[in-house]
DNA sequence: TAGTTGACCCCGC
DNA sequence: CGCGGGGCCAACT
C-alpha cells in the first residue's frame, strides 16, 4: 500500500484546535479567559502557546471571540494580530470590559475559568 | 530538509 | 521579592 502521508487536502479534525474554539465560544460577554487556563482545561497546560496559534486560525475562521482571550497577566498580548493596534481593546470595551493601558481592569474579577465554570461535577 | 519563531507559562537563581 | 531561561507543539522561511 504505498500510502504516502498526504499532509494537505484533508479535513483535519484537529481536536485540540476545535476544542479551543468551542471553549472560547462559551466565554460569556463581559468575561475574559487566559491561554493557560484553556490549555490546562484541554490537558495541554505546557502548550499554552498552541492555544494562541489556534486563536490565530480562529481569526481566519471569524467565528471565535478571540478578543476575550488574554494572557495570564490580563494583558492584551494578541492585540497586535487584530490588524489594528486598538481593535482588540475596542471589541472588549464594546463587550463591557474596561481596558486601561492594554490591560484588563479587574481582570481577576473578569477572569473566566473553563475548568471552574464547566468542569464542576 | 532543517532551523527558528511564536497571541505563553512555570521554575530556578 | 525581581529577573532570566527552559519547555511545549506547530507553522513559517
Amino acid at each position: 500500500m504505498s500510502v504516502k502521508k498526504q499532509k494537505a487536502s484533508t479535513p483535519k479534525p484537529d481536536n485540540f484546535f476545535e476544542d479551543v474554539y468551542a471553549v472560547v465560544r462559551l466565554i460569556p460577554a463581559g468575561r475574559v479567559s487566559s491561554y493557560g487556563a484553556i490549555a490546562r482545561y484541554l490537558g495541554r497546560s505546557g502548550s499554552a502557546r498552541m492555544v494562541g496559534w489556534a486563536l490565530n486560525n480562529a481569526l481566519v475562521l471569524h467565528d471565535v471571540p478571540a478578543q476575550r482571550v488574554v494572557n495570564r497577566e490580563g494583558r492584551l498580548s494578541g492585540k497586535i494580530h487584530f490588524g489594528s493596534p486598538t481593535r482588540m481593546q475596542e471589541l472588549l470595551e464594546a463587550e463591557g470590559i474596561k481596558v486601561e493601558n492594554d490591560q484588563v481592569v479587574d481582570f481577576k474579577e473578569r477572569f473566566w475559568d473553563p475548568e471552574l465554570e464547566l468542569g464542576s461535577t
